[in-house]
DNA sequence: TTGAAAGCGCTAACAC
DNA sequence: GTGTTAGCGCTTTCAA
């Protein structure tokens, strides 16, 4: 490979990465044993200016805090987590970091997680990608792949756990006696002492098919995912309210399931159109888009013949022709609703007594956020 | 949060996890000296049949890792790290998971070295979401990112590092004392200890380009992103050289530089439709669809009047009307060599004779990872 | 084949 | 204010 032709490129090469060199002796890093040689003083006046105990003189602080820039002095992270059994770290337990939903939360709580001086580490158990839509029936292969992450974790001491569900349902990772600060992000969790974080699945449909009605529609398909899953329940939910309170009677013959799929959304479709629906609520834009396919081959065009709109507001949706309307997922809210629910937990640590008053009624602590419209050209007003 | 609603969720509620409970004796693990006792053995024994060093008699042998298992017996992490100064820990800095590339080539790394019994950290640099497109010109806000998570790595003491480039450029991140392991991953490297994985974008290009051409196009536009990057320039050059081994004459004319968004894709096509191009060739899938957008406003069907082709086959691609063809980047591969590629170095660290006679020639080493095109419908036969 | 002892780099108790 | 001492849980000589 010559790089001589990408001579343009040169101005974004950046000088020589030094810090590390400053770092090593050899290949070994000064230690506070023999900064505090260097500085004349011992191991525990330097712990102890640089973890801001007790009182030090401005003199030797200053004396310290040089010599640290100087050589590049960086506490030994192992040294440190075993000795004083808190790490600083929390872990992300990810069941699939492949689901859309997935890398924006875990970038939210990393923000929020490292801005107050927490490592974070992601565990990934590739769920989906493992055995796709079927694992959660399956309790042995799916222990199989959390124990041992979950043995790690334990390991590696981290200070707190934040699961990270690839969709919403009552998981229960974690028992009573988890030892451990844990969140429940994505999914609702089993245990009145993990908080679960959620998007608000009821009130999202719920507004979608008000919108809908006030656009004239009385006969709308709603286009599920799989019937027992959360999502599609509360869903179900919020356009059965939104037409009881439009005075609109719920025809079940209206509602069909699918797998979240494009091409379920596409058979959904074809199933509810002879119900001659004047719109269709696809719960997945990937069912939206089935949705399209079907209209089109039937030579029926969205928001002229026929509305459509969907959810997740994933990328795919503005390209559809016309732009889905849709509901956006709050996922970074997600995220750093998490992260401020552990930190709490991490913080109240020591003063355990009013850590339990919240949690008398033995019922988990359930935050829904909000979802929010973004309205675009798939529905047609009738 | 009322759950009786949801009783069909019931049946995947997994049962009370138990392993921590074994593990935990009131709040603390077991540890080797207290499994050693309970094998009446010393620690130095169970350590070596745990690390299978040294010889022990079936019977201890037996009788230890029964124990383990008894107990849940896990080492501790960080006193292991702390003693061995081997972490059996790998990092993953990533310019930016949100970028779309980054999560699947991390998810391959992770599976592979976990599969070979190392942990993996990701770090996420955040930077497309910090500057936008404009971090990598500016050294210093860089370096204000990059500086505190290489002190970290030294910190934990991570036995390599990939580093997970967002676009690929030459990267300097790593001298070449850099004192650890390391691979470049998306990007080039510009030391000759560190090599680089990347996509072969010329190639890719001009099995494009060919593909067009066989479809009967002369004047095809190229719609680049960024003058100065490397996919730019490297497809740019697989471009021209389709056209010469078809020997048509390369007009500079056809060539417009954009941004990769949707909105420079359109601008391009308005700036290259009144050329006559009988074809496009969006070098991102976002660009492809700024070109549908403006050639749907001159009432252009592509596939029918007119050819538009892209890259990268993100997940929109497939829901453009026709459906786009694209070249698909092969991220799983990309993260699969990058891993094998920082695993041979890791495994090879003690002999480090034979690790020198691959360098003599002073050039990094570059793994370029060939794509594979997906035909769709947007391109026409003339 | 097994064990005793030392020590990785740090923090915490408790002197001084 | 500052230092001494002990020890977190493990691996590693080295000796038995």
């Amino acid at each position: 490979m010559n790089f001589s032709k990408f001579q343009i490129e040169k101005k974004i090469i950046v000088k020589q990465y030094s810090v590390y060199s400053m770092m090593m002796k050899g290949d070994v890093m000064v230690t506070l044993k023999q900064l505090a040689k260097m500085c004349n003083v011992s191991p525990t006046t330097v712990s102890n200016v640089i973890n801001g105990k007790a009182k030090a003189s401005e003199e030797t602080k200053k004396r310290i805090m040089d010599m640290i820039k100087e050589t590049g002095y960086k506490p030994n992270f192992m040294a440190k987590g075993l000795r004083a059994k808190k790490t600083q770290m929390i872990a992300i337990i990810a069941e699939d970091i492949a689901q859309f939903s997935s890398p924006p939360i875990i970038e939210s709580i990393m923000d929020h997680l490292e801005r107050r001086g927490y490592r974070v580490t992601v565990h990934n158990l590739r769920l989906y990608d493992r055995w796709a839509d079927t694992w959660y029936d399956q309790e042995k292969a799916y222990h199989s792949v959390l124990d041992p992450v979950i043995q790690d974790i334990f390991s590696v001491q981290v200070d707190g756990v934040i699961y990270l569900a690839g969709h919403s349902r009552i998981i229960r990772c974690f028992n009573d006696d988890f030892p451990l600060p844990a969140v429940m992000c994505y999914a609702f969790s089993d245990s009145s002492k993990i908080p679960s974080v959620v998007i608000d699945d009821e009130k999202s449909a719920f507004d979608m098919v008000s919108y809908l009605v006030e656009n004239g529609h009385r006969r709308i398909g709603f286009v599920g995912g799989r019937a027992d899953n959360i999502h599609t329940i509360k869903r179900l939910l919020g356009y059965q309210r939104a037409l009881y309170e439009n005075g609109i009677l719920f025809d079940p013959k209206l509602v069909h399931y699918g797998d979240w799929s494009r091409e379920a959304g596409y058979e959904s479709a074809k199933a509810l159109l002879p119900e001659n629906v004047t719109a269709f609520f696809g719960i997945s834009d990937l069912m939206a888009g089935g949705i399209y396919d079907f209209l089109e081959e039937k030579g029926l065009k969205v928001g002229k013949d026929i509305s459509v709109c969907g959810f997740d507001n994933e990328s795919i949706s503005a390209f559809f022709r016309p732009a889905l309307t849709t509901t956006s997922l709050p996922l970074a809210k997600i995220g750093e609703i998490s992260a401020r629910l552990l930190l709490d937990k991490l913080e109240n640590i020591n003063n355990e007594e009013d850590d339990d008053k919240g949690r008398e009624d033995n019922n988990p602590k359930v935050i829904s956020v909000p979802c929010s419209m973004v309205i675009r050209n798939s529905v047609l007003k009738i």
